[in-house]
DNA sequence: ACTGCCATGTAATTAGTTACATGATTAT
DNA sequence: ATAATCATGTAACTAATTACATGGCAGT
């Protein structure tokens, strides 16, 4: 997309992460915030703690987000939501998803690969990803029922959301296993 | 993982890719290659031109791919396997994935952020990515129709399959979406 | 003449991964 | 003691994106 003399920055999505994670419970450590990322939003996105000092850093910086320690704790550093931070957040939300994601999936890219039905491969391959689809669904819904429990808690329904949404997608994948065994 | 003094190397897939458009089809361009991740391959893994041409140098310092011009045209330069290529395709196929893809949804990303079950912009948010959905879900059976229609061709299950693959996905998706909106 | 596409490439930058590093605390 | 985890950080590198760049060829 060019747009005359304007450079087109890349699309960002860390940092505006990292301002919901701040939104859904304030006053986190860098810590907490990596933490989130094993859980159900590593679903959907994945970051390390070597790319999440940095950023929480730069939000500082631009004034995104402010940092606090506690008396007697010089280890510990919370962040908590700037205004400019929640207006950022927002804005993001607001704005309209142009294009839908790719899903870098491997495992149909090597299905990709395989030119004959008759493959053996085929039969292998299928079995491994059903063990990892189906590890990962009772994972899952045993995380829905230690935070819900049938219950979707006040401010938490975006939680809630993602966490069916991953499920959901799992489940299909599993339908579609089936498929392409017979 | 740390493996005592040896460095791990980040898990590379656009080569293999390109392998893998090779072995369906010899004897193609960077551009024809690039043009690959514009239909079902793109659902999978994108990459611009700008990545590709400087990887297929790579993969023919490598011996993994070797370049071909054709007389009386010094234009287009055509690339085809070598058999070490043809190799390391067949290992990366046999390795076993070890764990599941991040999706990088961003929709799911952002309805995370949404904390209240009666937020107004779930509505809208959704009505747009069912568009999205849709739009994509009616190119891909277009796609479907136009390659396959009804029948597999002799070779190309694999790409068959991700075509499949994809419009399950989509699908799925959007039946997903309307159990959100209730 | 101009627009758009074919075909290939490089430059500059940002994003993300792996590894290295330190010091404190908690469990066995 | 020593192993694991808490908590934060940096260094080195690879992957990927955006933009710049050139020359040719086809259509209007």
């Amino acid at each position: 997309m060019k747009v005359g003399i304007f450079i087109m920055p890349k699309k960002r999505t860390l940092p505006y992460i990292i301002l919901g994670i701040l939104a859904q419970k304030d006053e986190q450590t860098g810590r907490q915030i990596t933490l989130q990322f094993q859980n159900e939003i590593g679903e959907f996105w994945k970051a390390a703690h070597s790319q999440i000092y940095p950023e929480l850093k730069k939000m500082v910086a631009d004034d995104w987000i402010e940092k606090q320690t506690h008396a007697g704790n010089d280890k510990e550093i919370y962040y908590r939501l700037t205004p400019k931070g929640q207006a950022e957040l927002l804005a993001w939300i607001t704005q309209p998803i142009d294009e839908l994601p790719v899903s870098q999936d491997i495992f149909s890219l090597k299905l990709f690969f395989i030119q004959e039905a008759t493959d053996p491969r085929i039969k292998t391959m299928i079995a491994e990803e059903r063990a990892l689809l189906k590890k990962q669904l009772a994972h899952l819904k045993e995380r829905e029922h230690l935070l819900f429990d049938g219950h979707v808690n006040q401010g938490s329904y975006g939680h809630y959301l993602i966490l069916k949404r991953a499920i959901a997608r799992l489940k299909s994948q599993l339908v579609w296993l089936d498929t392409v065994e017979n």
